[in-house]
DNA sequence: TTATTATTTAAACAAATGTTTAAATTTGTA
DNA sequence: TACAAATTTAAACATTTGTTTAAATAATAA
């Protein structure tokens, strides 16, 4: 076994049991003992390795940071010439728009590994730590700036608005709500995790609701000059 | 003074610097020293009156709930008869679901003392701990419950259908978002606070944004057998 | 093979933490 | 006014916590 092999091992199953135990106690609630206890690491490899707790709850977050970025590069990949473009079609906004919040909802809703992510996006999106920038800089504030200007687009307004913005949060936190209030979901929904029948549905409905927001603030707009 | 008074003032004392520092640094983050020095009252009256520290929480939690009660009783107050009713109509439904809104959005973005209660309840939302049910019981659960109710009777659906608590958790998280993500709002916004004139512009993009939608998925509805 | 470097370990340290305790003080009641 | 009850205080306690330390072990390089 080759050092960075090994090094890499331990290192990463302490991000890999800060990621389950952050998110679950958060980081004042989570003890260096926990983190080595759950991983078999001795303590001390905390501070050897990341500096301290702190620098492991960064590494985390770096870690989460890095796989989301590789888990939407697909969608990017497709969409980055029309996100690129200067004056993308309704049409081609609409394609974006889409593609994102397909991707957002099968990550929040779908894929096992990436429930243990959004604990902790959760939890930084409603109660940032200092280290919150990492997850901000890397991920949110570019589909922020996407969806803000994508949805302006097919819908006819100014994308450098601050109307813009603000409906582009409104639009985010829809899908966002299934992370950041997912208990009060699961008990509305009368359960403790959602069956894959209730999955569909869920999707199902997003989509016909922002379809038919945004077709609806669309239609407004070709009867109305802003 | 009295003993009732006087045992309400430190009792309270605590409970307002529970809601500021447990807000901000959470359960774990924040210590019965930080609680105790930032009212002055004695550490010791923690277990005192509250018997430990996650009971001084709990009161907390207990203070919010009865407060937003409060809050929205004036709406209740005149919306009271319309949710009682076996069948209001679609004018009806609207009217409590604009008011709901509103005060939600009163809540969330212009009134100063609720928002201490934001962060918490944000925590709340997004990291549950023992006492959410404090919260959902008494406020969530009813506000779920009642817009699942008026927004499908306002756009035709079934309102004990799956898909209609769905909905409105699409609905809620609308508004929610607010104090869920807000700081990445804020970011976004470009701003620290939000001034009075973005406060106005967001109560106005809101709006319009959620009633482009009830309408159109009423307009569906009117098109198509459900 | 030896020396160096990196990793790991077990123990220790100093501080922080939540809670308890007993005494002092204040308040209320008869 | 005296006594009882309630509240408050300061100190102490036991445990937990994050981190450090020095030695042991493993891996790597010459």
């Amino acid at each position: 076994m080759t050092k960075i092999k090994q090094q890499l091992d331990t290192r990463n199953a302490l991000i890999q049991s800060g990621i389950k135990l952050f998110g679950e106690y958060g980081l004042n609630g989570t003890s260096t003992r926990m983190l080595s206890h759950d991983c078999g690491a001795n303590i001390a490899l905390i501070s050897y390795h990341f500096g301290n707790k702190e620098g492991l709850y960064e590494a985390c977050l770096d870690y989460i940071s890095l796989r989301i970025q590789d888990y939407i590069k697909g969608t990017y990949v497709t969409l980055g010439d029309i996100i690129r473009k200067e004056k993308p079609t309704a049409h081609e906004a609409k394609q974006v728009i889409d593609s994102i919040i397909e991707t957002m909802l099968t990550m929040f809703l779908v894929h096992e590994e990436p429930k243990s992510w959004n604990v902790l996006i959760s939890r930084e999106q409603s109660n940032p730590t200092p280290a919150f920038d990492i997850i901000y800089d890397s991920i949110i504030k570019r589909i922020q700036q996407d969806l803000t200007r994508m949805i302006a687009i097919y819908i006819g307004r100014d994308p450098n608005s601050e109307e813009s913005k603000i409906r582009s949060h409104i639009f985010i936190s829809q899908v966002l709500g299934f992370i950041t209030s997912r208990e009060s979901f699961l008990r509305h929904m009368g359960t403790d995790n959602l069956s894959q029948a209730q999955i569909g549905k869920t999707r199902k409905v997003v989509k016909e609701y922002i379809d038919t927001v945004l077709n609806g603030l669309r239609a407004c707009q070709l009867k109305e000059a802003e």
